[in-house]
DNA sequence: CGCAGATTTGAGATCTGTCAAGGGATGTGG
DNA sequence: CCACATCCCTTGACAGATCTCAAATCTGCG
């Protein structure tokens, strides 16, 4: 089984065990694939299922009866869909996937299973659950209380530190497999004003589309436009006396 | 010990035993009290406590270097503070009071520890942080993609229903301890515009200001203004398989 | 009484949405 | 190869929503 972008994720945490990932590697045996525009989870749909992604970009979103539609966050691989899908009965929200994604996908009550015998992992996954909701929260502010090009600079940045923190993408730049319209859903703004924010960084020399693809052109610049401070997206380890208490 | 809001909540669950009751019991040993304006949690500070909420409103917010605040949710009685303490070295938030509040108080090192022995109250206490999830997602949708008044009804609606689960509230009508600033805050408006968004519901008879108190007058009209649809503020109970695979 | 905080309102500037239309790229079927 | 449909991006014009600034009222409190 090759290193997924979890097992990184996690071994970064400094604390695991090979019998920890063992039990990691026995949730993540089957895997599925999705091609762009595929529903990963459709909304109302019976959740019994958790997802682990594992290449490809998925985003989770809120529809509404006349249309409408909100994006909530976009997952990366390492990010996990469903982690609450053994206590809920529906899912609120769905699921569809950007580009062509390779998942895991199990049964959640083995997830359960597992992290009420490895608590070490559970402490983990408690981890990844808590970063995020930390992007949660920053969602809300975002849409909440920002301008819309600095909602839309704010975003880029966060996807921009996410994939550098991944690996798959340079300091200087990324480029990001956004639509406009797509933004617009996330950004809670009509797609013609997402266009005119868009522009507007792009004449700042801020981003450009190349090829049709989104690149950020300069994301320091971009930062200072967006009032960006990634101290959310810090994956600080956990405290050593906190891992002292699971010494099993 | 009285029994605390969260102990009925978890109870609703139907599968928690004594023994993960005692479990519980044993964390809330130590309790603080918090007057109206109360920080609870200071934004930046080191965070290695949790909190159970056992009487009284809270929010949690972020606030801007500019003075601009955005609150991300409210917490009622029942409702934990930091649960994710533990892996997160700072707090992104700060939470307040809004109300004279009671709390429980205890290092998140213990809610590891005892969540390490006892699967179920685990997965209790991940059926509450769903919970407070699902909430999260709303607030993004709400803030993102209704219109300020609808906004400020849907709001008055999740209190409202929540407060109901809590017996807090009668069917018919709620009070609910809020400014029109903290609206505003919440909302993503100014102060002013929530000011007008306020006084549309109140000619429309949905709500009113008695005694300096917000009153809802009609829930009824006031989840067909919104929209409202309290699917997810269900507390579904835990289907009975996953229960089964905890059976120790 | 004077002060602080909360609510309320008006006026004008600015932001954002809707409607409408056009262009470019891509893919499909004939 | 062309005709056509589809999707995405782009722009202009106008209407409507929302923000800021400013000021007035009211309440509770010391």
């Amino acid at each position: 089984m090759t290193e997924s972008a979890l097992h990184h994720r996690l071994r970064a945490l400094n604390y695991l065990r090979d019998d920890d990932f063992d039990a990691l590697d026995a949730l993540l045996k089957h895997r599925e694939t999705a091609t762009s525009g595929d529903l990963v989870v459709m909304e109302e749909q019976d959740m019994h299922r958790t997802w682990v992604l594992l290449d490809g970009w998925t985003f989770r979103y809120k529809s509404f009866e006349d249309g409408r539609r909100q994006v909530l966050n976009y997952m990366l691989p390492g990010d996990i869909i469903g982690l609450y899908s053994a206590m809920l009965r529906r899912s609120d929200y769905g699921v569809e996937a950007i580009t062509p994604a390779t998942l895991a996908v199990f049964p959640s009550t083995e997830l359960i299973e597992a992290l009420a015998h490895t608590p070490r992992l559970l402490l983990a996954m408690s981890w990844i659950a808590g970063q995020g909701e930390r992007m949660l929260d920053e969602q809300i502010a975002r849409v909440g209380r920002r301008a819309a090009a600095e909602r839309m600079a704010h975003l880029f940045l966060e996807l921009h530190v996410r994939l550098l923190k991944l690996g798959l993408s340079r300091e200087a730049a990324s480029v990001l497999p956004l639509t406009q319209a797509l933004l617009s859903d996330t950004l809670g703004m009509s797609h013609v004003h997402a266009n005119r924010c868009f522009r507007t960084l792009t004449r700042e020399k801020l981003v450009a589309l190349r090829d049709g693809q989104l690149v950020l052109l300069d994301t320091g610049k971009l930062a200072q436009r967006a009032g960006f401070d990634a101290g959310y997206l810090e994956e600080s380890a956990v405290p050593l006396d906190t891992v002292q208490a699971l010494k099993t």
